[in-house]
DNA sequence: AGCACTACTGTTATAATATTGCGAAAGGTA
DNA sequence: TACCTTTCGCAATATTATAACAGTAGTGCT
């Protein structure tokens, strides 16, 4: 996330925490931004490194500010990674899915209606109640496609 | 999975393997009774536990069994709960949904295309590469939902 | 059968992820 | 101020998963 997103994330959750009424404490807030701040999704005893730089923090410490940031949907969850990710979108909740490259890590969140509503149906069909759809897609992205691929493309080499 | 159903995947189980050449040893068909057996999706650690009775064991011997059951497509492992499901169509390989009931824990495997699809297309709109969708509803299932809302529906008394 | 080769297993130790419990501190309310 | 609730610090521990290495068993070949 570039710092501009960075700044806006940050004063979004400020703003929500207030009308909301639940507070936004340096820790939490601290944790938001070094979530936010990463290329990738992050660990929590990544972040947790991260935050005794300076201080003192055990895992409690972190999970406890994560488990806020995830309530209040400033944050996500990857299942598949064990790791953390800052919600693009915060200001309204949502089921999202995640693009997630095996290749660079990186992780691209959707918003797409059309698997929400599939999913939502076929549930449906078995009466079946989803309150907490998780979808994640491992695979390659594009921009790690190309690089793969043209170097597929150059003269093939037999092995050995 | 009944003993009925549980014969058939163990019988499939070992005509697969014949198959592909590849070996399914007495640990392993022991491993995938173990999951199959069970009602709900079970740990690593509770199957080590009973492999234990009798025998010793150890966290290798039953990871090392899930993989390779997990490789064959014999059974899942659904990300949210650490936990393995015995798979109800191990013939042909799929990219299955789980519906998981957080109430009684049970898990419904769907094969479902209109998600899987939708899936497909949203990812290749971004020119995303998927190889591995995670699919896992958490929710309420038909059965406890009646349960719930029966309970529900009896004079409510104010909290407190 | 004897032998080499590979795949599988046993064992110990340890890594990585996550939670519990308790008491102190901070923040809000009257 | 006193009172109550939420957050935080801290120590211990639980849960899930892997690494490393030595031994065993199956498989194919002569
Ligand atoms: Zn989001
Ligand atoms: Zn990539
Ligand atoms: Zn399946
Ligand atoms: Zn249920």
């Amino acid at each position: 996330m570039d710092e501009e997103s960075l700044q806006n994330a940050l004063k979004t959750a400020e703003i929500l925490c207030a009308q909301r009424g639940v507070r936004f404490t340096a820790q939490r807030r601290r944790v938001l931004e070094l979530v936010c701040r990463a290329e990738r999704p992050v660990g929590a005893y990544e972040i947790l490194d991260q935050l005794r730089e300076g201080a003192t923090a055990a895992p409690p410490t972190v999970y406890r500010a994560l488990d806020f940031l995830l309530e209040q949907g400033f944050v996500h969850k990857l299942e598949t990674l064990h790791a953390f990710i800052g919600c693009t979108h915060p200001e309204h909740p949502h089921a999202s899915q995640f693009l997630i490259c095996s290749d660079c890590g990186r992780v691209k969140e959707l918003e797409n209606e059309a698997i929400a509503g599939s999913l939502r149906t076929a549930a449906q069909e078995t009466g079946f109640k989803a309150e907490r759809p998780i979808i994640e897609v491992l695979g390659t992205c594009a921009h790690c496609r190309r690089k793969t691929e043209q170097a597929g493309t150059s003269p093939r080499v037999p092995l050995e």
